[in-house]
DNA sequence: CGGCCCATTGAAGCTCATCAAATCGAGTGG
DNA sequence: CCACTCGATTTGATGAGCTTCAATGGGCCG
């Protein structure tokens, strides 16, 4: 058992430092989206700052350099939807043309490298790797959409709670680790899964309880990353 | 008002001719995907029978050239979810590398042509129309999946029903028409819309008795596709 | 210490799923 | 034309799961 987490299942234990716990690096290696880089823009946006409005058209689309930010969608009545977490290497905002239906803000603080959608039409149309690069990413997108429909549609509140988590340690837990840090509160994690928060928390306790997480604040270890909730990954 | 349907709430009368409801025409115009026509093969398939299993990895799109069919993902303890209906001009599959979590399969007697992934993307590389299209009909689906995304996660019964006949009207009524027929029975529907068969069925006799709709057999008539359930579309 | 944000826990109510049964419509065959 | 059958739709009754409202507690920063 990995030394920062209390044995016990409510952890009380001072927070110590996030040892062993390695981020995974921002922008270590290459990038599929690097011939851009020079003609995009560098823009900081703080927690919880807005970078796009919900409806706004935009001709830009983002590239995250570092940090977390969410796509979400508000209904008149207060209802809303987080359409999806976006980590660092991520690029967002492509598939929106005119208008789009989802607001962008920033989870933690920020860096972002903002492209013109039209630099990105351009240089896919002169480099072909390029452009099989961004095939293949709107491709996984859409993959990722539509796994998640099944989640929304069909998932108990312990598969989406349980999905989500999966996703998370997948995208940002070091290769190996079962230890990552969850960037967000459990009220974007509720309107990611569309449950109320307190149905968030109350799973995530039962989780605790069953043995198949350990918490320790926003940190989270995947006790069994492979197996479970069947086939709603 | 339209003499195909019944003054009374529930249609008693004889089942008449689809006056008026010209099915929208199958392949008249010139579609996108003509340059690869010929190296694509006529698949005939019968109401209900697969085109694709679940899991099964294939190197082949399809672009539906008349019918319906439908996307499913069945989970072992037979919870089910329809990932999309796909009709005749649009394209499917593409976005599937390595195995797909949804199954294939015909809503109605249907036909396809089946083509080579590898040769989509090779005509792509050649033909930058093509891949531009490419590009945007990608974007439009992944705008469609996450719209769908909100209506699954906080949509209620009532409005994902809604949202439901506004997109079949969209997609199936002749222009300008109220009037459409939908091709798949409660079931698809309940599973598109993560909803028991029983509660669509119980929405859409609300929807019916709250005039917003008429019925008669599989016809429907949207009497107001402008407005309604607010921004879940 | 006091204030604020967020997480947690409890209790009550509502929506929707589930189970069960009746009805309807389209075929089919006498 | 009518009886029969089968799949699909409709309606009713009941209960589970989740939301909502409300209150408490914990951690952090001034």
């Amino acid at each position: 058992m990995h030394s920062t987490y209390a044995a016990t299942p409510i952890a009380r234990n001072p927070v110590p430092p996030l040892s062993g716990i390695a981020l995974r690096s921002a922008a270590a290696a290459p990038h599929w989206l690097d011939p851009l880089a020079a003609s995009g823009m560098i823009v900081r946006k703080r927690r919880n700052e807005d970078i796009v409005a919900q409806g706004e058209a935009s001709e830009y689309c983002w590239q995250i350099v570092s940090g977390c930010v969410r796509t979400a969608m508000v209904l008149e009545d207060g209802r809303r939807l987080i359409g999806e977490f976006h980590f660092a290497g991520d690029l967002l905002g492509y598939e929106a043309l005119g208008g789009q239906s989802f607001a962008v803000s920033a989870v933690s603080d920020v860096v972002l490298r903002r492209l013109r959608r039209t630099a990105i039409e351009a240089h896919a149309g002169r480099d072909p790797k390029f452009d099989a690069h961004l095939r293949q990413y709107m491709a996984a997108q859409l993959r990722a959409a539509r796994n998640r429909l099944a989640v929304l549609g069909r998932g108990t509140a312990g598969e989406r709670i349980m999905s989500f988590l999966r996703e998370m340690h997948a995208r940002l837990a070091p290769a190996g680790a079962r230890e990552f840090v969850l960037p967000m509160k459990l009220t974007d994690i509720a309107d990611y899964l569309g449950l109320a928060l307190e149905t968030v928390c109350r799973g995530m306790a039962d989780l605790r309880r069953a043995g198949a997480i350990m918490t320790n604040r926003s940190q989270i270890a995947l006790l069994f990353p492979a197996g479970g909730a069947g086939a709603l990954h």
